[in-house]
DNA sequence: CATGAATGAGTATTCATTCAT
DNA sequence: AATGAATGAATACTCATTCAT
């Protein structure tokens, strides 16, 4: 017992040295470029012990992307008592950009846009992540909006979308084309602007 | 001087065949798994004479996305003098998405997307010509459409860029994951919807 | 010592079970494809169980050899009383053809002969058992049919051999180069000809 | 037409030379454990050329095999008009013997049967090459000598085989398990017994 | 004494690029 | 100017063997 745990606790540091060499790599390189002796060495592990872990090249890409692709956050949260329409919204703006922006996504989206020839089913699930569960959890707390008489009643599922559509088009897409691409300075302003542009769609 | 033209003419054929072939080869593959060699093959030409006109396979790449990409059509066109705002505006999505849909365009951009850490400079001139050129031509439509009294005033950089978003949103992006993403058969119903939107927004 | 009794019949067992186990792999897979790892595992054992047993990959092929190899049956039991030259011949011929190609004699000629090189003593002990003995188990019945009459008085080592070569080159050498062969439905036929050849040769 | 010829001949001198070195290797280390590297450094060529000649490795001990292998000599030449029986028999023994013997051809039998379980194909054609159309080759002669009256009538193809079969017992068998085999001092004598029997069969 | 995770050397094959003709 | 044969470095993956627990 003792030694099972023990194993099982050194198996799992090595898999998250692993993880995160790869993640490294993969980011620096790319899929193609990225190697799987360079990721073992820079894990402090040797190939034979990182494909004990990960069956091929592509299966530690994949185990990477979905440790490292930010998870359809509980939006849920955002509806705080005491705030407003608009306090929900921008509130929504920033933790989609944050979710966004943190643990490297747009990198990650880039590499696996990268694959989708080579890769379709990985791709498709990605974008299930990164766009479906996203826009459903957008919904939800719209939907709760329209509930609580906060906006008017619509098909939130559309302007869910009409809402990600927008962030995206601002600070997405750019950082698509840009690897240095940052948030500009002016994020909350412009986040303003567009949080008016929806509630004059959908505000009571 | 007659040999001279006619080996000057002989010389631009075989450039073009390889951009032709490159281009076959970079849409069906990406970029690392397209082989300069066979590259050669289909475009009836020697590895040494591709390498003649090209120094390196990024070179190649870079001249083939450069030729390849969609330039920007002048929407000016669509002003029609009997046509509502409406009008106007539906066909400008339509031919939005005719431009992106055709010419590969969608493929184009996974490509692009996919090198940009390793071709910044490159991925920033696409963007220029896939997003910003076609967002200002979108502008000036706008404007005239405003000066007109057929938008009420407004900020057409933004709206421009508004009406964009929407339509990445509901079609690029998908098509950006997925090789096999068709326009939909709704496309045109959809178009409404988004109409209708920002002429809630922007109508008179 | 009731214990180290326990222990060794447990070791011997287990050693059995790899010896099984290394049998199967080397003759589904021929040495160099056979894997150690994959021994252990159909053998319920882990590697350094199995390396305990046997010191290398060849060590554990010697043993599995050794022990594979038909044992050289006692031909002597042929020599019933009431039976022809014929009879006996006959019967020889199959006991001969039945050691052969059950146990699969064949398939662990294939991989001691092609590990000749690299084992020369192992191959040489082989032969030994495989042509050696078996050839002067044979000799010892034709030389008790010669005193009794059946057969001319000849040189009894060498026709011993004369009608192995035959059935060799009958049975045995097309079974070498193809895994598949299977003793043909007219064996009895052709070892009756054989049989006749022999006696024309030897008989009284 | 002359850089084509040169280059044709350059070819043709890698392409040997690439033989040889396979030959060479394969004999020593029989094919699993063969290196392509070490045959292309051999070879004086890079790994790369070395695949333009031959696609895999496979392909390259197929095509070692077909050039080593002792093509099946015209036996015909041995109906010398004032030869006897025994004398055309034993210069056919002989043929055969030296057939066998040089161009490493029991090695590479036993390369070839080592290979059955991986690539049956081939060793199927081998045996056609080895056994099957050496016989027919045989199989001519001896009904040529049975027109003639050199031998009583009888089924060539059946004696052809015994023949060989009796020489495969004395020299090829332990060959095949003796690496450092050679033909025996006493080589001429065996023979001479050889045909003595065959004779004693099927002589007139 | 048994375990199985870890090792690292080894292998076939590919590909962008160069160079002799 | 054009050829295409030649290069050699690079890469994913395997396997017999060892060692900490």
């Amino acid at each position: 017992m003792g030694l099972d745990t023990h194993r099982r606790a050194v198996s799992d540091r090595k898999r998250a040295a692993i993880l995160k060499a790869a993640l490294d790599n993969f980011l620096r390189n790319g899929f193609s470029r990225a190697g799987m002796a360079e990721i073992a060495r820079e894990a402090d592990v040797s190939t034979a012990t990182l494909y004990k872990h990960f069956d091929s090249k592509e299966a530690l890409f994949t185990a990477v992307i979905k440790q490292a692709a930010p998870s359809a956050s509980d939006y849920s949260a955002f509806l705080a008592p005491g705030d407003t329409a608009r306090d929900i919204l921008r509130k929504l703006c920033k933790a989609y950009l944050s979710l966004q922006f943190e643990h490297n996504a747009n990198a990650l989206m880039r590499i696996v846009i990268a694959e989708v020839p080579g890769a379709p089913k990985l791709a498709a699930e990605m974008y299930d992540v990164l766009a479906n569960r996203r826009n459903d959890s957008l919904m939800a707390v719209m939907d709760t909006m329209i509930e609580r008489g906060m906006l008017k009643p619509h098909d939130a599922a559309f302007s869910a979308r009409l809402g990600g559509g927008m962030l995206k088009e601002l600070f997405v897409w750019p950082a698509l084309f840009d690897a240095d691409f940052k948030l500009p300075p002016d994020t909350d302003r412009k986040i303003d602007v567009l949080v008016d542009v929806f509630l004059e769609l959908y505000g009571t």
